[in-house]
DNA sequence: AAATAGCCGTA
DNA sequence: GTACGGCTATTTT
């Protein structure tokens, strides 16, 4: 039975001030407020032209009132208002409740408040206790108090009918607003109480200590936003659609493109001409109805008339006139170089694979991998043009005009990083993704545009071969350990043990460092080799893509890998046990408590199985490294508040910029930069983490670097030498 | 207007 | 091999 709630004593909208004074009353008295807001969305938070239409209030289950501030049917005046909700944020014996409380204390602060005391996202022990999405509050209603499930489906269409939640009518508004909160404060609660069971002793701290401080300290980031260089950002937009156009009449001048387009016309008039008849065949046959046999005549007519519009080469309407060939369009593509008749006839190399069952399609694969085949085979020069196509188009349209559009008056852009966001610990970041950003040689003039604010740096502080050093901390593999402990760069490293070199490791170090040594360009090579191997083997890559990604035989790979593995046999026994683990439990776990589960462990299909196993060995390790990099960013803003680090006079820049995997960017003055940055490298080496989390490190210490840049594309090592501040001047 | 597919950027 | 988000084209509603 579906219930639904009724405005009852239960839920009411508040209507008077008196009313807003007799929430606080309530709260103060349960010692709770579970709130919410419903917003304009659009520039969010930090943007001045956005408000809160509404507030919803829960103080005990099944008791919640919502405060209109910002809708029109309301008469109360929303200054009034604010500070008396101030007292509860600010009150530190009442806790406060939310889902997704970034969201909902990033408008506190835009108000002009700060949400002192304990703090509760019931969204965030979801995700302690259930990584796998869904992760909002709907869902987790129809989960767990499925007699409500859907009680947003009205409101939902109302919002869709009214075009934004602010022309809601205030009755349905407030009675959806109450159940937020309300429903919110039940499952916030029921979720606390399951991370504190004894059985799982890690579950709390993980919540508490990780992932509500990563609330604090990604909403100040969100707030803060990120510094461009909006002049540079202009103009490498401008260049590359220079670029690109011109590229582009490169590309439609090659004859086999003209060939193609020509085609394309051809095609499609044939096509046109067929529907048309098979139009003028269902008014014969009476299958479209006509009137009367005067317009079916005249039907018939017009259609003919188009049908020798179309023979004479006539294209008028939108849906007629054959654009030019798009670059952009795979469908095109596949055409061009595969199965039309006019276009390149190349043979397919490979096809594109179904993202459920991973499997291939019967679609050809028109990807970079097939492109940079199809290049030896390609006289036209074609394929490289749309292999440079491709990169520009996707640098102009991702990274810079996504950019401007984005970029606030002040030169900034509020990206939002999601704690929830994938299901092994780490952040995910959208809007835009601050994440993804190009990082190589052909397109580091992306990183240029991001720079610190008049007067500072940019510092990034960089966790090296984390995933490793897990991996080493986990297994306690003795040789890894050593490479480690000896404080050697790994990968040299895993590429002198397969050579059987590991005693000359020096001595190789040395050739490496020197690009005239005879053996140098081996060496670099046999590094990277060892790179793709460590990776390889972590993540339980297939034989086959691993002889390709370093470029040997797979035959040759499978020994690598052997060789590999009798080098750290116990890697490969830390494997194994994951495997029995996973086997055993449903679940693997992080040395932070994080949990993985895995419940395709016991699914049917082989497939899922194996997967599972893949997963048991990457979560752990991802994971973890992840959560040392978070747990750092908790512990340098505990510092930073407390006034123990001080990166900045400013108050508007002291926050993370932001972190991305395994690094953290802070924006720092120069004159702060030598005291700061030997701490916060201390501090990451060697997080505190027997007091937050109940766990040593053993066997090896995480490693971090720290560089220092005028912009974010022009990084330097940080060196204690260095007079920073000439690099303002 | 919303959903899906293909491709591609990062760690 | 693992983990993501986002753009463009295209289909579906």
């Amino acid at each position: 039975m579906k219930l639904k709630y009724t405005m009852d004593s239960n839920f009411a909208i508040v209507k008077t001030i008196k009313g807003v004074e007799r929430i606080l009353e309530y709260c103060r008295k349960t010692g709770y407020m579970s709130f919410d807001f419903e917003t304009k969305a659009k520039g969010g938070p930090q943007s001045d032209q956005d408000d809160c239409t509404i507030i919803g209030i829960a103080f005990q289950p099944g008791f919640a009132y919502s405060i209109p501030l910002y809708h029109k049917e309301s008469n109360l005046d929303p200054e009034e208002i604010f500070p008396l909700l101030g007292k509860l944020w600010e009150d530190t014996s009442i806790v406060k409740v939310a889902w997704n409380a970034k969201h909902e204390y990033k408008w506190v602060r835009r108000y002009g408040y700060d949400i002192r005391g304990v703090y509760l996202d019931g969204m965030l022990a979801k995700y302690v206790l259930d990584e796998e999405p869904p992760n909002d509050l709907k869902s987790m209603v129809a989960r767990f108090i499925p007699e409500f499930a859907g009680y947003d489906d009205e409101v939902d269409k109302l919002v869709k009918k009214h075009k934004g939640w602010e022309h809601v009518p205030l009755t349905p508004l407030s009675e959806y607003c109450c159940m937020d909160a309300d429903f919110t404060l039940r499952l916030s609660i029921f979720f606390e109480k399951l991370l504190l069971r004894p059985k799982n002793p890690k579950f709390y701290p993980l919540f508490r200590n990780m992932a509500m401080m990563q609330s604090r300290t990604f909403a100040e980031s969100e707030l803060m936003g990120v510094k461009i260089d909006v002049k540079y950002l202009n103009r490498i937009e401008q260049q590359t659609r220079g670029r690109i156009e011109k590229n582009l009449k490169k590309l439609l001048a090659i004859k086999v493109i003209r060939r193609y387009q020509e085609w394309r016309i051809t095609d499609h008039i044939r096509k046109l001409i067929e529907s048309t008849n098979a139009e003028i065949y269902a008014i014969k046959t009476g299958k479209k109805e006509a009137k009367n046999e005067a317009s079916k005549a005249r039907m018939i007519n017009q259609r003919e008339e188009k049908i020798s519009r179309y023979i004479a080469g006539e294209l008028v309407t939108k849906k007629e006139v054959v654009d030019e060939v798009n670059f952009n369009s795979p469908d095109q593509m596949v055409q061009l170089l595969f199965t039309s008749p006019k276009g390149f006839r190349f043979k397919i190399v490979k096809y594109t694979k179904d993202k459920e069952t991973k499997r291939p399609t019967t679609k050809p694969s028109t990807d970079e991998e097939v492109l940079l085949e199809l290049k030896t085979k390609d006289k036209t020069g074609f394929i490289q043009k749309l292999l440079d196509h491709r990169e520009l188009s996707k640098l102009h349209s991702t990274y810079m005009v996504s950019i401007q559009e984005r970029v606030t008056p002040d030169h900034k852009i509020h990206g939002e990083f999601k704690i929830h966001g994938t299901v092994t610990g780490r952040p995910s970041s959208a809007n835009p993704n601050l994440q993804n950003i190009p990082r190589t040689t052909t397109s580091s003039l992306i990183k240029g545009m991001y720079i610190p604010p008049p007067g500072h740096l940019l510092l990034e502080v960089d966790y090296g071969q984390a995933e490793l050093r897990v991996a080493a901390e986990l297994s306690k593999d003795p040789d890894m350990i050593e490479i480690f402990k000896k404080g050697y760069n790994v990968h040299v490293a895993t590429a002198a043990k397969i050579n059987r070199k590991f005693e000359k490791y020096e001595e190789i170090k040395g050739i490496l460092s020197d690009p005239k040594h005879p053996d140098h360009l081996f060496w670099e090579k046999q590094k990277k080799r060892g790179k793709v191997l460590n990776f390889s083997i972590l993540y339980l890559q297939s034989d086959e893509m691993t002889a390709d990604q370093m470029g040997v035989s797979v035959e040759e790979a499978i020994e690598f890998k052997q060789e590999w593995f009798n080098q750290f046999p116990l890697i490969k026994k830390w494997m194994s046990a994951q495997e029995r683990r996973v086997r055993k439990y449903g679940y693997v776990e992080g040395l932070f408590g994080r949990r993985r589960r895995l419940p395709d462990i016991y699914s049917d299909i082989k497939g899922f199985r194996n997967k599972a196993i893949r997963d048991s060995i990457n979560a752990p390790i991802q994971g973890c490294s992840s959560d040392f990099t978070q747990f750092s960013t908790v512990i340098i803003r505990d510092h930073i508040n407390r006034g123990t680090i001080k990166l900045t006079d400013s108050l508007q820049w002291r926050y993370q910029a932001y972190t991305v995997h395994d690094s953290i960017g802070y924006y720092v003055q120069p004159q702060f930069i030598h005291k700061a940055v030997p701490l916060i490298t201390e501090i990451c080496s060697n997080p505190d983490t027997q007091k937050y989390f109940n766990f040593e490190m053993q066997h090896v210490k995480m490693k971090v670097s720290a560089e220092m840049g005028k912009s974010w594309g022009s990084l330097e090592d940080y060196s204690y030498d260095k007079d920073y501040s000439l690099w303002l001047k």
